[in-house]
DNA sequence: CTGAAAGCGCTTACAG
DNA sequence: CTGAAAGCGCTTACAG
């Protein structure tokens, strides 16, 4: 014990926690000798004795995206930065649905963490209520529920977006590769994507005719598959939108297995603006994926350092960025 | 309280904990009341009561690249596998040198954590004698010390590999692009890949001449610029080895701009493996990223539930990937 | 087999 | 301004 100082526990845990009832002398005596020892306090202890935790939990389905891996970039910029008010990043992994159910159960139950941060994950409302109940401040990040803040992009704009694109291109046979409308994660961004990309068609007097659409699982391979079996009707179309880079990806490597030439026989077009659009000059909807991480995290360290009042959602900001593929 | 199962709360705990010393009618009664209440152990407090904790410290550099994102997707999956002993994972992030010290102290004394996975950051030996002082197990992965357990690949056999491919493809006048040797973080890697690059070219009578190497920070645009100094000399090679993936991209790059034809003018082999390179169709030595991950993860769980006996440092395989750029 | 009690290392009214 | 004491929610000898 760091009382060799000479004075109390209590002391040593008032001038470490810069209570200001300690007098200068005994401060400094205090700090010469925890500075010796070099002494720290223990934080589960104090987690304890507190009873608010100093980490801040993450979930987030680690598997599944490129674009998830560089929101968490943004959390972890913001979280760990070494500075004062740095929390604690406790990641869990949700590789399923039920899983998601565990990890905020664990989380929230245990007092192990002061804040949640969910990422790309629908929520339900039982699960709010508990997270209450808890009184366990949380931010949603890349979903939205009314009664929790949250970062996102309006999808559906995205989608109008990309076929605003693709009709001042002149192209009026369109196509379109996303994921299944219902999947077991419960993500919902590429149907909404596809709702405004099929709107703004309408509005265009075109129809995105059902013989032009085929979902799957988001993966690579699965959208290549896809896209052959789009390319080999009688009609092919002359442009496809992609609900996501990767699967623009998968959608490119199809065209060229094919050999339709990209832009002039097929022109692509992908969502996300992840690194990987950049290195292969894919025309793409961006979004600004590391800031919405970011911004998640300070929302979540403003609603666990001063509670949250009316739950914002903040609504960022997308744009066509215009490269090689179309 | 649970005790409203009419038992005490050590008679909870030990239910909990799976204590052989309770009979069967109240461990039931203890179940059932747990059920309905929803009840939880608080972990904080179970940690600091056991003196042990039931997570583990992840110390990883997140920005720097790919391959430790691929990394980290293998301990993730290991380790909040969701299964029993799942570790809860802190993750610290790394931005600089002094950082890692930090992180590692932080971790270390507090008692946080039950074990220590640190990616891709050299360790000293005080630092090590810290850990060892407090008990802390700790694993290292993609560096080594004779001291500790760790996962690794032979980078200069890799290097060798390199040369040897483009040796046997009849290149003889190559050139390197790689990380300083001396940098920041301490990172080696791109330096032993080139020592090993370089002796294979000498036992085939060729040198690896200093005009045809060149040295930055490890990121695509820099390798970029890198490359162009590279092409822009009276006699530029015909192949060039870049230390990662990433800075292959850079080189593939900086051919486009220059018009030179890849792999015909230039060819180009990387390092690595990350998905990157089968989209861009790079060659490349591969190394198994995520399941050095996961071996990793498993070696610190062995070590924090049984102790480590002496250091293993698990040596994992490469071999080279041929696709379109050589 | 079960409970009362002490202890894990902090924090913070409460006295002085 | 500083210390003694209680309490945070567990676990585990120690009795019984």
């Amino acid at each position: 014990m760091a009382r060799q100082a000479g004075v109390s526990a209590a002391t040593v845990s008032r001038v470490l926690n810069d209570s200001p009832l300690v007098v200068e002398p005994t401060r400094a005596r205090v700090r010469a000798a925890v500075d010796e020892l070099g002494y720290r306090l223990n934080a589960t202890a104090r987690t304890l004795s507190l009873g608010r935790a100093t980490a801040v939990g993450v979930v987030v389905p680690f598997f599944t995206t490129h674009s998830v891996i560089e929101r968490l970039r943004g959390v972890v910029a913001r979280l760990s930065g070494g500075g004062q008010r740095a929390y604690d990043l406790l990641l869990y992994d949700v590789e399923a649905p039920e899983q998601r159910a565990d990890a905020m159960r664990d989380l929230a139950d245990r007092n192990r963490v002061a804040g949640l941060l969910i990422v790309s994950l629908p929520i339900f409302d039982d699960e709010i209520d508990a997270l209450q109940r808890d009184d366990l401040p949380a931010v949603l990040l890349d979903v939205s529920h009314p009664r929790l803040p949250g970062v996102v992009v309006d999808n559906v704009r995205g989608g109008e977006l990309a076929a605003e694109h693709l009709l001042a291109k002149g192209h009026s046979h369109i196509g379109f590769v996303g994921d299944h409308p219902t999947n077991e994660y419960g993500f919902t961004s590429s149907e909404d994507r596809r709702r405004g990309f099929s709107s703004a068609l309408d509005r265009a007097g075109i129809r995105l005719d059902p013989s032009m659409e085929r979902y799957g699982v988001p993966d690579r391979d699965e959208a290549d598959v896809l896209t052959r079996s789009l390319l080999q009707q009688p009609a092919p179309p002359t442009a496809i939108f992609a609900a996501s880079d990767l699967q623009a990806i998968g959608v490119l490597r199809a065209c060229e297995a094919l050999g339709a030439r990209v832009p002039d026989d097929v022109a692509v077009i992908g969502f996300d603006d992840v690194d990987l659009a950049e290195i292969v000059g894919l025309t793409t909807i961006h979004q600004p994926l590391r800031e919405s991480g970011e911004l998640a995290a300070d929302l979540l360290v403003a609603a666990i350092e001063h509670g949250v009042h009316d739950p914002v959602q903040e609504v960022q900001e997308l744009t066509v960025v215009e490269r090689r593929t179309t």
